[in-house]
DNA sequence: ACGTCCCGCCAGAGT
DNA sequence: ACTCTGGCGGGACGT
């Protein structure tokens, strides 16, 4: 059975005749590129396999039927799985099979990966057996919860399964260190971990700049500096970046990161931001990028939201979200100021980062209100126009003049101030063109509003001045 | 041209 | 011998 479906789905699906397809028609068609990608799946897999499973419940993951029902090879589902699988959000029962738990266990993860930033005890880790943390780091990925989660520890302990070392695991007395998921080695999953590590350091990452860390150890601070070196290097570079990505588009699926307006960014370098649970020990005032609720365009850039966390209050775990209004659209900062701060040190360089965007947001408000306004005011006064027959020249002719006023108008502030005035309209007309003598332009009639003069009222249109 | 990342080869581990 | 797993890099795609 399992063979079957297996070598069925094992097979890569042809490359068919694409027809034509409408817009809508083409969202869904699995041969497009963009519908195939790894962050395209990934969100597929999540339609079967919710981030937000309630506590005690498991749901397994046959592997098999999964990519039957996902329409894809197997091989792709590894690549989530992987993924998945070091954030804990999966673990492995046996061959074919996995067991979601969802988001639960990510923020205890991600703690502790801070945790261990901020000792600088992430550098050791590549030297040490991967079971190590279990001791001082009581997390698990599958704390017995119901009986079931044992029967899960009791297959593992009982090495009826593979096992297999996994990272801050806390799953006792992983005896493989050669395992395939410790830190040191190249596995998806030791590349996700190491990836998410980088926003302990920096809020945006590049991934050309994740690339350089993990390949050069995590010396992130010299790793912008690193050259290119020889062709060999290069090419690794290359492979590691590639890795990343497909890290990257599954962390953005399951909403850990988000990328960033990418025309901020240096060159054509995309970005990254953590847009994850709020990180114990992540301080107030340090920021995190939270995605809008949908992608723009393709699905390849997402537009963002940039979030501030609000003030601490109590604990750590009290820290709440608080959105300011970012968007990519106003998210404007000097690329300058981009290339030189950064993410250099700490959060000092986000900092002015915030103030620069937070001015700019500032002044872009202060903008859209103008425009409101006037948006406003112009519409009063078309309708003024209207209801009186008036014509453009004629609300240039009195917005410029102070010696007349239109009684009973509001809006555009000069026709305020000109009700204010109480002039003789005569001084007004006196310099037409088409004005002989003041006042006599009005013809009879046409005044549907009372011009007020200091003289007598006249009452008439003021029309094609 | 170059960033992005899909695709599947193939090797190692497990059965 | 066969299957499962997943590292890896060629090269297609998108901008």
């Amino acid at each position: 059975m399992s063979e079957e479906i297996s070598s069925s789905t094992k097979a890569t699906p042809t490359m068919q005749a694409t027809p034509i397809l409408s817009a809508s028609e083409a969202k869904d068609d699995p041969n497009l590129r963009k519908n195939k990608s790894l962050l395209a799946i990934c969100k597929k897999f999540l339609e079967f396999y919710p981030l937000d499973l309630p506590p005690g419940t498991n749901t397994d993951i046959p592997l098999e039927v999964l990519a039957e029902k996902l329409n894809l090879s197997r091989r792709r589902l590894y690549d989530i799985i992987n993924v998945m699988e070091s954030l804990q959000m999966a673990v492995k029962v046996t061959k074919n099979l996995y067991r979601w738990y969802g988001l639960r266990n990510v923020k205890k993860l991600l703690d502790q990966l801070k945790q261990l930033s901020d000792q600088n005890r992430l550098q050791e880790l590549d030297n040490l057996d991967p079971g190590y943390l279990s001791s001082d780091l009581p997390i698990t990925p599958c704390e017995a919860e119901s009986p079931s989660e044992k029967l899960l520890q009791n297959l593992l302990e009982a090495k009826t399964v593979k096992k297999r070392p996994c990272l801050l695991s806390g799953l006792k007395e992983s005896p493989e260190p050669k395992g395939p998921l410790t830190w040191k080695n190249k596995s998806l999953g030791g590349t996700c971990l190491k990836f998410l590590t980088l926003f302990f350091k920096k809020e945006t990452v590049s991934l050309d700049w994740a690339g350089r860390v993990l390949l050069c150890g995590e010396d992130e601070d010299n790793a912008d500096n690193k050259s290119d070196g020889d062709a060999d290097t290069t090419k690794q570079l290359r492979n590691k970046i590639r890795r990343i990505y497909d890290v990257a588009n599954v962390l953005t699926a399951v909403g850990l990161v988000c990328k960033l307006p990418p025309k901020e960014c240096t060159r054509r370098r995309l970005f990254y931001g953590y847009c994850g649970p709020v990180i114990d020990n992540l301080h107030s005032g340090e920021k995190v990028y939270v995605p809008s609720a949908e992608p723009t365009g393709a699905g390849r850039r997402v537009r963002n939201t940039l979030a501030v966390l609000e003030p601490k209050s109590g604990t750590n775990s009290d820290c709440k979200r608080k959105l300011v209004l970012f968007s990519e659209n106003d998210f404007s900062v000097s690329k300058k100021l981009c290339k030189q701060d950064l993410g250099t040190k700490e959060l000092s360089a986000f900092s002015i980062l915030l103030a620069v965007a937070e001015e700019e947001r500032l002044r872009l408000e202060r903008a859209a209100n103008e425009v409101k306004q006037e948006k406003k005011d112009e519409k009063e006064i078309d309708l003024l126009c209207t209801e009186n027959q008036l014509s453009t020249k004629d609300l240039e002719y009195i917005e410029n003049r102070e010696h007349c006023e239109l009684e009973g108008v509001s809006g555009r502030s000069a026709l305020r101030s000109l009700l204010e005035t109480n002039q003789p309209p005569k001084s007004v007309f006196a310099d037409s063109s088409s004005s002989k003598s003041g006042g006599q332009m009005l013809r009879k009639g046409q005044l549907s509003i009372p011009f007020r003069t200091n003289g007598p009222e006249i009452m008439g249109k003021c029309s094609s001045l």
